[in-house]
DNA sequence: CACTGGAAAATGCCGC
DNA sequence: GCGGCATTTTCCAGTG
């Protein structure tokens, strides 16, 4: 066998490990998450209405991500303008 | 407001935020992830190949926590004999 | 092997054949209605809002039989009176 | 209301109707392999053993399929050199 | 009658 | 951008 490849097998080896190593650390915070539902429930939540609010609460996050994502566009278009007052004006007109 | 609705409230808002925590470091291994497989990509692996390794060495993993829990059931249905020469031997032949 | 034993086996492999035949017609069903949402997004049509029209009208359907089975429930109730004018009455109330 | 309306709504309405349709018939195949478990348990049989073995010859279908996919893939990798007697030992070998 | 486990549906992701 | 695929979420029947 070359150096070559056994520089590929380590290195197989390595990428393969360290995604098993982050599967796993995902698959107990995913435990973690339906313990802690679990928790709830028991405390007498209702948890498809617990999900329902995380669900909701992720989702304005994203509009909000969008939406800063889409100013930052304006921005960039609107370049060295926008630390300026017009360019100010500007995004605020067409963020409104 | 009542002190069982603030409780209520704090306890509700505590529920929510430790998932939400917990959903955002799962989310951040989960990039992480995708990373490895970015890098491995761009170093000449396919990636669809390191997927189905991945999947496949899981696999082999529960079909052998699988066959332990069978064991384990055949242990238990063997009892007290387990802990003898005879139930070793036997626990053993079914095992091999 | 004994005849019941024979009896056994065949009427196990009956038993398993029966539902792998009625599970593949379902998975060929599920395939049609797949095919079928695959037309309509060609045709233009937003299949995630026409699955939930389809949820919904079963949903009312439900909420129909249910409240179907609630008035055979009262008719019960009501024995006979339930087709004279008096059972009627009540019936009609009841349900309102 | 126009005549492209009116087709598009009974495009719609066909859809609809079509995909219900189907969902009832699946509906009640589901209904009849309840109904055979149902009388397998009232026979004696242990239902959860009995879904297993469906699952595991599902599993065993599935993953022959897989490998004759992967066969299918050497062969058109091997091309042109299939109908060759070289290429039916390489293929015979790759497959044993 | 609440709970767990398993089937079904929906969502998101990846490659083409 | 779309279809296929994998994961996730929801639903539901069986069980104690």
């Amino acid at each position: 066998m070359t150096d070559v490849g056994n520089n590929s097998a380590a290195q197989l080896r390595s990428i393969i490990e360290r995604i098993e190593r982050l599967e796993e650390e995902k698959t107990n915070i995913a435990l973690d998450i339906k313990e802690i539902y679990s928790e709830a429930k028991y405390n007498g939540y209702d948890v498809k209405a617990l999900r329902k609010i995380v669900a909701d609460r992720k989702k304005d996050r994203d509009d909000l991500a969008e939406f800063e994502a889409i100013v930052d566009t304006y921005k960039r278009a609107l370049g060295m303008l926008s630390d300026t007052p017009l360019g100010e004006a500007a995004i605020q007109k067409a963020t409104a």
